[in-house]
DNA sequence: CACGCTTGATAAAACGATTAATCACCTCCT
DNA sequence: AGGAGGTGATTAATCGTTTTATCAAGCGTG
């Protein structure tokens, strides 16, 4: 039903190599002809692709995408952007949703691959390693990971954060953290760490090991900001303080990362830290794309990410 | 570099037919040969697909997902049971964004019709018409609307959060939505209102014409209940009654839609009413493979709703 | 004038799988 | 013994597009 190759052709009296000529302008065709042609495709709607084309050219212009888990909130923005980027370079994407473990990971890229897609594109769960992949591939994790292709400067935000806290004159932090295997995660605490004045003190909370009482118990002991690796973790902590009958922000300062959906509606507004994924999906489309075509290698890049101060971190009382 | 039919076939010295009808069980093949077929392709990893069987067949086991708005978080959720139950019956699964409006909505199912969909899983926006599709097509909006293939039933789920508040004695209520063009949010919306006992009173607030102001304002007239039409909105107006000095629950017990992520970590926890998407996801992929492999069509379905009660909502005072 | 060169188009093979048609061989029956 | 019928496999066509090799025609030149 769609029009095929061989529709335009026959219709104009001209072989099909010449059409196809004509559209990938590659040949040599007469200007009058070669318009007729093309005027002719316009006329059908037709565009060359499909299976035929795949077929010859071993490629068939869908991108695949491995996210460790959609409902999650941070990872649809990031596929948003993506599909994006992709359609704009002309490039379908499939997605396949890893659950988080590691095998689902290597089954979800298989699956993808046998869909058709040329390439791949992985959002790492927590560093979780794979094999290795038979097709291009290109990773968004944290630049501090070994085989990381783009992603944000987590430590960089980590180093934001503690920035404007400080400025505010807190002197005792906690970083808090959901779990330690992430190395995004890591990265962001590696970050506020390195970015802590010496005349300053902080202790880091890993929540899967220590839960959210040890950061009550810091508040409780002196610290009067807390800066969380996420804007979901910051909302747990916000909830738990309340229980505490600690105000944030009169007597607690609380940031996240992200700035997922709720950080700008919810009491207080939550202070957080981004990054532009649309430049980081520019560049991972743009990487992967160059290897599928065989052009030059773009080096592993950094964006950079930004504060968005709000009402939820203030200063010292 | 995969390995190839033909490959099996050579190796095996038997022709590449032979070895296609084994793996698809269709010609007359002798017991030993068929096995000593499967196993060879079993230890090869092979798996007949790709573009030349697609070329072949017509079909790339491929189906197509339009969504409105992938950082809207209740898609997401949609997205991923949708990906989730069309691996299980081994198609993969293309997305696109519509971005909202109904242009890019058209040029979305164009896009993914020239990626290779057999067919598309369309999640309008706010019931944006449609032209027409020339691929099986399957629609998740709202019973009520007319070419809606599978959903959650809207209707009962607004009856449903009614009954829970009027239970708690609440005799004068608000209903609040986002957009009265929303299908889905209009029948919520008459849900709750059919299930008004006449002993009650009700009325309703659609936030994109009066703002949240006129919520605050029926609550200060006497409203004891705010039923939202989504957990964003109820969120949203959290803040607002916050800004007000109305407390919630105790001075006005207030209800979502949809479990959002941060519906059960903020303060308070927040009433709200689901489906079980995998079911939706189920159906509607049922219902699409059954359009695109010509077997029998199911009649549309609508999802139960349920209610799950938090502390947002409580008796009144 | 015949040769070589350029120009403009075509014929045909190839990609990897499916499938209808065909074929060789064997057995059974009369 | 000779056809009928069944069995197990192969041959060849086909899907739509790209691409290489080929071909015909025109034109200037030695």
């Amino acid at each position: 039903m769609p029009p095929r190759l061989i529709d335009i052709a026959t219709s104009l009296g001209v072989s099909a190599a010449t059409v196809s000529n004509v559209l990938s302008g590659k040949g040599r065709v007469s200007p009058e002809l070669a318009d007729q042609i093309r005027s002719e495709a316009e006329r059908r709607g037709y565009a060359p692709g499909g299976p035929g084309r795949a077929l010859r050219t071993g490629r068939s212009g869908v991108l695949g995408l491995v996210l460790p888990d959609l409902s999650n909130p941070l990872f649809p923005r990031m596929a948003q952007a993506l599909e994006h980027e992709s359609a704009a370079v002309g490039y379908g994407m499939l997605i396949a949703d890893s659950h988080g473990n590691a095998r689902n990971q290597q089954g979800a890229i298989a699956r993808l691959l046998k869909s058709g897609a040329d390439g791949i594109i992985l959002v790492p769960r927590r560093g979780a390693q794979l094999e290795d992949c038979a097709a291009p591939l290109v990773i968004i994790d944290t630049p501090s990971s070994p085989d990381n292709t783009v992603s944000a400067d987590h430590y960089q935000g980590g180093t934001l954060i503690v920035g404007h806290l400080t400025r505010f004159n807190h002197r005792s932090l906690v970083f808090v953290g959901e779990s330690n295997l992430s190395g995004v995660q890591r990265d962001r605490i590696a970050g506020m760490r390195d970015a802590l004045p010496s005349y300053c003190t902080a202790r880091t909370v890993w929540l899967e090991q220590e839960g959210p009482a040890a950061v009550v118990a810091a508040v409780k002991q002196g610290a009067t900001a807390i800066a969380a690796t996420s804007d979901l973790v910051a909302l747990r902590l916000l909830a738990v303080l309340e229980d505490a009958k600690i105000a944030v922000p009169q007597q607690v300062s609380l940031s996240g990362f992200d700035d997922l959906i709720f950080a700008s509606v919810m009491r207080p507004t939550l202070t957080t830290v981004i990054a532009d994924e649309f430049a980081i999906a520019r560049n991972a489309i743009k990487a992967l794309i160059a290897q599928i075509e065989g052009t030059d290698h773009l080096p592993p890049s950094a964006i950079p990410m930004t504060l968005i101060p709000r009402t939820s971190t203030t200063g010292t009382p």
